[in-house]
Order: structure tokens, then sequence, then C-alpha cells
DNA sequence: CGCGGGCATCGATGGTGGTCGATGAGCGAG
DNA sequence: CTCGCTCATCGACCACCATCGATGCCCGCG
């Protein structure tokens, strides 16, 4: 409970290792990789990530997530935290709603360490 | 346990759906993905990828992997059968080996996918 | 100032997944 | 044929996780 696993917020577009395919993979490093790619081995986090890119303004609130993926709204958060957490989504509080956009480049970093 | 997982074994370069940024993912595409992701969300087999991808040949058995992971044979092999599953690795044995490649361009196609 | 709405956190619960030892199937050497 | 080696499967155990209802926090409106 007490472990919340933050891997650096603002990593930029700098990664973590190289292609995967080059040299074989640390077991520390292999530990960091795979908790970016859990944060995305779920089909709601999938579909959240997807229905906030294609979002008007490319945003959304909780309100908006919550009727289309049809869960509850905490449930809806919980995956959120995972999804900012992970460093793909930014939470913005604008008044009585949080906005949650899509960090750029974020998807494609992760994307890259997998090709050859 | 009796829920194997097939997802098409041979599914050749093209893939399942449009690039996650597009459109609102559906609720079983996202399932269907969230799958292929499970399979590499895990330090061990991201590893055994690597491993395998480093070795000599491109390809690697077993009684390989074992040691530079440190895990007993029975948990590699399991490791091994959810790659296989997912479409990433090739098994093929001979005699009493059986030798692990990786498959061309499947992990190229999961981080199609992602990327925008 | 008090009320209402949007959202994060908490605690509990059921299901999933990683790991192991034990066992069985298959092949090759002697 | 028999033994030994490699590997896949089985059953069990433990940890983690997705989900929910209930609750608390915070902002804005009247």
């Amino acid at each position: 409970m007490a472990k919340t696993l933050l891997l650096e917020p603002t990593a930029g577009p700098a990664d973590c290792c190289a292609p995967l395919t080059r040299e074989p993979l640390g077991a520390e490093a292999a530990v960091v990789l795979a908790g970016r790619v859990k944060a995305i081995a779920d089909p709601t986090r999938l579909r959240l990530l997807s229905l906030v890119a294609a979002y008007e303004g490319q945003e959304a609130c909780v309100c908006d997530l919550t009727e289309p993926v049809g869960l509850s709204q905490p449930t809806v958060s919980h995956h959120l935290k995972i999804l900012v957490d992970a460093g793909l989504l930014n939470r913005e509080k604008r008044g009585v709603w949080s906005f949650y956009s899509l960090v750029p480049g974020a998807l494609d970093s992760l994307a890259a360490v997998l090709q050859s």
C-alpha cells in the first residue's frame, strides 16, 4: 500500500534502456520496463487512453469517462491514477473538474523500446 | 485453467486495430490488445525475449535460459509458453531440446499499435 | 456561510497470475 | 531394453490487482 511506483513523473523523451532486442535486459531494468508495460496491460486503461486521445481538445474529465467504460467512478479514478503515475497521462485540476490529457510522446517512447 | 487464449498463432504483419490514439477503442478489441500486452508485462518474460534475441543464432533452449533469469525450469517453461501463445516466440523441437526464437515483426507490430 | 457536486482515498472482496516441487512424456546413449 | 537427460504439465500456495460501496476533501454557487 505504501508502494506507489513513481518512476519519474516528467521523464521526457529520453527512455530507460536499449531496444530490448539488442542486449540481454538486466534484472532491474526489466522490472522498471515491466512496470510501465503493466500500466497499459489492462483493457480499461487502454480504452481510457484511447478515449482521452479522441476527446475534443484531447482532454477529458472523469465524468466524461465513467459512462463509456461502464465502470464506477472510483474504479475509473483508480485506473487514471495508475496511468498518471506511469507518466502516460497529465492531470490538470480546473475548478471542480480534473482534466486528463495524453503526455506527448510517452506512448511512442514506450513503443520504441519494443521495436527492433 | 481451461482458458489458453490462442489469438492467431501466425497472424502475420497485419495487426488487429488502429493506432489506439485514433478512435475510441472498442470493449472487445481492448481485451484482445490487453491480452497481447499482458504477455510482455512481466520482468521475466521481457528478459527471456531479450535473451533469446541476443543469443547466438537468435535461438536458445530452456537450459540456456534457466540460469540467467534465476528461476526454476518449470517456471521458465511456463513463461515461454505464454510468449509462444502470444505469437512472440517460435518453438522448434530438435531431438531432446526445444529451441525458441523470436517471431520476426511480432514485437514491431505490437509497438505500432501504441504509436501515434 | 452552508449546500451540492465532482473527485480522490479507504477497506474489503473475489479473481488472476507467478512461482515452486513433483510427475510424466520423449528422445538418445550405452 | 534401460537409464539419463531435457522439457511440458499438474496441483498448490501466495501475492497482487481490479472492482465496488462508503467516506472525506475541495471548489463554486446561492
